[in-house]
DNA sequence: GATGCGCTTTAAATGC
DNA sequence: GCATTTAAAGCGCATC
């Protein structure tokens, strides 16, 4: 691969990677907008956050229990 | 607002924000494969990051320049 | 304060920090052992780790639900 | 050894590495005090930790060239 | 050499 | 609004 070739894939790479930077950073702002908005309309924000976060973890600590769960069965070489 | 309403409500700003954050989570991935895809072509993700990073500041930096100039063409009335 | 003294109290302060990251590798070390001798005993170290890693997890549940309650309680002017 | 048996052991084993790891997580909360401590008397704890690293460096490298001149030693039959 | 894990650093959020 | 505190990302290490 020439140089020239190799510069011009980086460019691309690159372009590519800050395309989605820009829409998860307009993601970011679209979800500050939505908090903003429920403070408005009243709600709780710390609140709101809290109650957000622990759905995640209880997302995330279903996988883990699945997780071990498969680590069990092929233990069990089921 | 009934508190029934009130619940609805918030039920329905809590969902909106985790689909975004969805969203922003699977850019995430998106961006990170990209890094690994080119990684596997040989380019230096270190690098990369690095020059994304001062391309971002630069363009910050343009954009503060020019908010500046703003000032000063108000000031001189222009 | 002279730079004499500086120096000595950087050395002081570089030595504390030293002998607590020594304990912390001895730690480390033990828990290595331990896990190596569960290993000699027929366990899975695998399985363990995710049953440990999970039992922190509920503990941190746990402290964030608690966290959660108390803003209500506050929200409530309780 | 019966499956009563086996599950206490294994209860016994976490038991001890959670102890552990309570003890090592206490430890790092003891460094981080020291380096706030450090810092609020105007060290720099970014230097601070450049200064650990190298000298954790400097150790082990004298502990490999020791290693290997007692290889010499032996080869030597000294 | 790839994967996970802990530490460091940076960005966001809360409280004063 | 700023400064502390907390969450997320990035990085290096150490292991397999």
């Amino acid at each position: 691969m020439s140089e020239v070739i190799a510069k011009e894939q980086l460019a691309q790479f690159i372009s590519r990677i800050e395309r989605l930077e820009a829409e998860k950073s307009d993601l970011a702002e679209d979800i500050k907008e939505i908090y903003d908005e429920a403070k408005g309309t009243g709600f709780d924000v710390k609140i709101m956050r809290q109650i957000i976060k622990i759905k995640r973890q209880d997302k995330a600590k279903l996988a883990e229990q699945e997780a071990i769960l498969d680590l069990y069965r092929q233990a069990l070489g089921l």
